[in-house]
DNA sequence: CTTACACTTGCATAGTCCTGCAACTGTATA
DNA sequence: TATACAGTTGCAGGACTATGCAAGTGTAAG
């Protein structure tokens, strides 16, 4: 889209050959990855969800088990475990009668952990 | 944090071993920092608004500057760039006439590229 | 096959949020 | 003071989203 005159890394080269993974700016970023990116942040937004992604960062958990721990319903719970596999951060399995439910990939975890970070530390 | 008896398969204890994070799990986080975590994950979960980030990233810019960059009304910029404020993800500086906005720290640039770069990866 | 348990899905209600347009504030210049 | 430019704020309409309860699916046990 734009260019801008004072952008100090300019590199398009959307698959990396090398693998491994920098932490450098997207400065050019193309509107389908905006809005998935708005979307997984999206479903990052919400408190419930987020309790519920914070206890699964601790561990592999299944859904009556988050539903007792937070008191709440179980369709409830089940919902938004819903939303979240939809954005691909969490994952499922299942065994026997339960379905245990993990966050989808180191990604997510350090996602989830920065932000409550950032929320901790501002006044 | 209660333990459900229930775990049919006896789980020997996943926590880490393998020390792969610096970053400790915040295994509880008080209703308040979820809370606060959760607008912040909110006010980034809208793709307008991250293009808006996008290009903050890459360097501090006034509002009419972005306005003319995305081709959108100067009010709806005003608008996003004032709820990005309210949840201190930006920072705002008065020259003159215009008024320059920036990332308010480089925590929330982590944030950012972080999530841009999972919405890439993932297919 | 029938029962019980674990979870999922559907639907309706209510709350929230985004957007666009108009009006207002503030700043520099003549 | 008057004028033009840069941003902000208010409001109404429409879209999206969360929540609760009821009903459905799937799996193991009796």
């Amino acid at each position: 889209m734009q260019m801008n005159p004072a952008n100090p890394s300019d590199e398009d080269a959307p698959s990396c050959s090398t693998g491994d993974h920098h932490h450098h700016q997207p400065a050019e970023v193309d509107d389908i990855t905006c809005q998935r990116a708005a979307a997984i942040f999206r479903a990052l937004g919400d408190p419930q969800r987020l309790r519920l992604l914070i206890m699964l960062e601790a561990r592999e958990c299944c859904v009556s088990e988050l539903a007792d721990a937070l008191k709440e319903p179980l369709p409830a719970i089940s919902q938004r475990l819903r939303i979240l596999k939809s954005e691909r951060i969490v994952g499922s399995r299942r065994e026997g009668k339960h379905v245990y439910y993990s966050l989808a990939d180191g990604h997510i975890s350090r996602l989830v952990t920065n932000g409550v970070m950032h929320a901790m530390e501002d006044a």
